[in-house]
DNA sequence: ATAGGGTTAG
């Protein structure tokens, strides 16, 4: 007669325990408990505790008391596929889901959330897609949570547009609704779109933009150079009281770098109190491409002395600063720090980092002997070969040349512009003949290359320009004017390789090359002529910041005595998702 | 009653 009210205050009991525990001893002591009386057969107080333990990141003893559960619900579901998430093991995630598919346990609108969510961190573009159909099945089109995170999954698959269908599709939207569309417009390249949406979100809602959608629309001046923007911006952020918020100082101090105002990335960074590796990676970087690598090594240094554990960015981001600033027997001391000192073992990206160095300051056999020693898989040896390829390409030693592009091909990726590369290095060394067969033989295989391209943003319009294509607009001026600039360089004592080589006596097809690596200088050139000031250039990955590069801006912007803000478009969107394509691969 | 969505550095 007793024992129900007994029962029940037990069980109220480990509820309230199990609510408020955040310490594993406690925990499983707890388990045991439950164990004993019995209530692991009770549905509502296991979840209480498989909660528990992945609140404390124990997904191991969570799914065995999950998989002994007579009747899980899914509350018990949702609950285990959002801790695989937290431990970062979204697979685990999707398959609970299909394995509750199979099950008559019905999914609702947190089960979703949480599997598109997975979809989205893996990038599950397939996967998304269904699970959106089955939301529409189950009636959640309509679901605030489930839609935000629909936008999200669509813009980090890249799918902006399926992202805006379901943005536009959604009655209420709040500020997470408004981060998701923002960022995913940002982080796919499509920057003046994530900034018409900020503006009607200060248009539509009144709250306040919080430290997320600010670090979006900073993220998104960065990437489209926009200074003024990102100074707006900046404002929002100081008056909203986020300016010390470590993710918004990081985007901050990004932005800046990357529309060239080092001076103001360097204020924003010394304005954090405890910065975190991010900030001073964002510091790292931006000294790095500024050209100045001994403050990127301070900066690093500074780092490690205040006990703040460097990660593989980290890494990559001095090694990167080293390079292009010439240092190198800094950088081969950093790379081999990384395992000595710090106990982390350099990945393909760190030791790609170096062999460009090492190939691009001329020491080939080095570069060759280190790209050698390297275990990678397909991508990354196509990477790290095709960098090899365009070191000897460019040093003009072909055997070589001959041994990185076999790499390449082996890996089987971008075979296009391994032959052209390749060709081109046979040309540059007067092997007409090889150079011939080869391109003979791309004609045969049916392999072309896209051509290169950069561009230039001046107010809303945008010109572009492909790589040995001079029909562009006002190109005859452009031309002139390029060799006007490089007659001054040259007075001026510029010994980078010169632009004007690509015009004269060069094979087609090495002129096409040619032309590819210098075709900024062209929109720089055509820049100079159309405005007098704030030009923004764009330069993509492929065609590297090299230190060259920035010396004859240097120059340019000295000889006109205008300022130029360089940008360095290095995380092309498709580049991270592995979806290169040959433009952007080299 | 317990479970869900958005931000930063390469």
């Amino acid at each position: 007669m007793n024992s129900l009210p007994f029962t029940f205050r037990t069980k109220i009991y480990f509820i309230k325990t199990l609510q408020n525990c955040n310490d594993l001893v406690f925990a499983t002591l707890t388990h045991a408990k439950i164990l004993k009386s019995g209530f692991l057969n009770d549905t509502f107080t296991t979840n209480y505790l498989i909660n528990c333990y992945i609140r404390l990141q124990k997904t191991a003893p969570a799914f065995q008391l999950f998989d002994e559960m007579p009747e899980p619900n899914v509350v018990s579901y949702s609950s285990l596929m959002s801790g695989y998430i937290n431990v970062g093991k979204p697979q685990i995630c999707l398959w609970l889901f299909r394995e509750m598919q199979k099950g008559t346990v019905l999914p609702n609108e947190f089960t979703f959330a949480t599997a598109i969510k997975a979809c989205s961190i893996l990038a599950n573009l397939k996967g998304g897609k269904q699970i959106h159909g089955h939301v529409e099945i189950f009636g959640y089109q309509f679901n605030l949570v489930v839609c935000s995170s629909l936008v999200d999954m669509y813009g980090k698959c890249n799918e902006v547009d399926l992202a805006r269908r379901v943005f536009d599709s959604m009655e209420g939207k709040n500020v997470v609704s408004w981060t998701s569309m923002i960022t995913a417009y940002a982080q796919s390249g499509r920057g003046h779109e994530a900034l018409e949406v900020f503006r009607e979100f200060n248009w539509l809602v009144r709250e306040h933009a919080n430290q997320f959608i600010l670090a979006s629309v900073i993220n998104a001046c960065a990437s489209l150079g926009k200074l003024i923007s990102g100074k707006v911006a900046h404002g929002a952020v100081i008056r909203c009281g986020h300016h010390l918020d470590d993710v918004v100082a990081s985007a901050l101090v990004d932005m800046y770098a990357k529309c060239g105002c080092i001076v103001y990335s360097d204020r924003v960074f010394r304005r954090v109190s405890n910065p975190c590796v991010i900030p001073y990676t964002s510091m790292i970087v931006a000294a790095g491409k500024h050209g100045l690598g001994k403050l990127s090594i301070e900066l690093f240094e500074e780092m490690i002395d205040r006990g703040i554990r460097p990660n593989n960015v980290t890494f990559l981001a001095v090694l990167h600063a080293c390079s292009h600033s010439g240092l190198v027997d800094e950088s081969l001391e950093y790379l081999n720090s990384m395992s000595r000192k710090h106990g982390m073992e350099p990945d393909a990206k760190h030791y790609t980092c170096v062999v460009d160095m090492l190939g691009r300051t001329g020491h080939l056999d080095e570069a060759y002997q280190l790209a050698k020693s390297i275990k990678v898989n397909n991508d990354e040896g196509a990477v790290l070969w095709g960098t090899l390829l365009s070191a000897s390409r460019l040093h003009g030693r072909v055997e070589i040349a001959v041994e990185a592009s076999k790499r390449v091909i082996e890996s089987n990726q971008q075979v296009a512009s391994a032959y052209v590369t390749l060709s081109n290095t046979y040309v540059l060394a007067g092997e007409w003949e090889n150079a011939h067969s080869l391109r003979t033989k791309m004609k045969q295989n049916g392999v072309c290359k896209e051509p290169g391209c950069s561009w230039v943003e001046i107010k809303d319009s945008t010109y572009v320009f492909y790589a040995g294509d001079v029909s562009f607009e006002r190109g005859s001026e452009v031309l002139s004017m390029l060799r006007e600039l490089e007659r001054k360089m040259k007075e001026r004592g510029y010994k980078g390789r010169t632009t004007g080589l690509v015009f004269v006596d060069v094979e087609e097809e090495a002129m096409e090359e040619i032309v590819g690596l210098h075709s900024e200088k062209l929109a720089l050139a055509f820049g100079l002529i159309s405005i007098p000031n704030g030009v923004t250039i764009r330069i993509m990955k492929n065609l590297r910041m090299c230190r060259d590069c920035h010396e004859a801006f240097k120059w340019i912007s000295e000889i006109t005595e205008r300022d130029i803000v360089v940008r360095d478009v290095n995380r092309f969107h498709h580049f991270d998702k592995g979806l290169c394509t040959c433009r952007d691969f080299w």
